[in-house]
DNA sequence: GTCTATATCTCGATAGAC
DNA sequence: GTCTATCGAGATATAGAC
């Protein structure tokens, strides 16, 4: 919850800072828990739109992360993942925060766990997180490497691998 | 690069304030900077361990993944990867902090690629950008789920992938 | 060379005039 | 209800005594 600060926003919003106070009077824990719900919301109904149920899980997780690789380049590889980049911030003591980050986080997993084509539950849900994780890992690498090509180079694994469903299914067994 | 501050590294090094910048004129950036040339470098060291060609790859990418689950959780699941960190905190004009965060991806990226057992080298390295995108991304998830089950779920999915060598393979033709 | 005291700045938040 | 002026804390960085 650092780095960006309610300064920026009064200054880009032109908000007068007295007003923003009276509407969150729990000041920036509340702007921020506000914010990342609006956002994770949003990200929630983009998930849905790929994964339609229409086309194949391995179609839309090429989809999904090309065109996140697209428009990341677009925005001058600067863009990150709201949700992410307030988790890796969080201190033990961001209850609230973190909170909203985790359920969020665990939407997007419920949402793409019952769309890859695995007998296994727990096998649908393991591998939604791994698809989580890669997406925002990319950011990361993305910001850094000032290219798309980690969301290209994930997406392009993870649509291979659901296109293996039984073989790539028992390597799950190997759980400790 | 905003959140820790200066004062705690100071405050916990017991070292004097004058004397840090006596040492490092350049303040925070230069300080940034060594730290993570320091950790990148260790961090490479220990990924030289798993990836030390005498384990298969998928064993690995298992160990890697496992042990980071591990030690994440020990350390109250709010352990991060201090490349990661700045990387998603960097400003567009951060070059030089930048510039040593993709130089320590590619590092480990090219440290991982020759271990994949793919045939193409172009599959390699598409690969191994995605195991460092899993892995950055599995601590934004963790921290946020308090759990280092992100990191077990990605290792379980990458080594099985690994394993399903030319078929997985053929999944990388179809790029765009 | 080493360290202390402090300057300067920006942050999140608030008091209180209108 | 709306907004301005300002607070106190904490940040990075520096000046200058030793």
């Amino acid at each position: 919850m650092s780095g960006t600060g309610i300064k920026d926003l009064v200054v880009r919003s032109r908000t007068p800072i007295g007003s923003l106070y009276h509407y969150f009077p729990d000041g920036k824990t509340q702007l921020v828990v506000e914010s990342l719900k609006l956002h994770g919301e949003e990200a929630r109904r983009l998930l849905g739109h790929f994964f339609d149920g229409k086309k194949t899980a391995a179609t839309a997780l090429r989809s999904l992360f090309n065109t996140a690789a697209e428009e990341f380049e677009q925005r001058g590889a600067n863009k990150g993942c709201a949700i992410g980049a307030v988790a890796l911030d969080l201190t033990p003591s961001d209850n609230e925060v973190r909170n909203v980050c985790k359920n969020t986080f665990d939407e997007w997993v419920s949402l793409i766990a019952p769309r890859i084509p695995f007998r296994d539950g727990r096998s649908r849900h393991s591998f939604a997180i791994m698809v989580v994780a890669a997406l925002e890992g990319a950011f990361v690498l993305g910001r850094a490497m000032q290219s798309g090509e980690p969301f290209r180079a994930s997406g392009e694994w993870l649509a291979a691998a659901v296109s293996q469903k039984g073989a790539v299914q028992s390597g799950q067994k190997s759980r400790r």
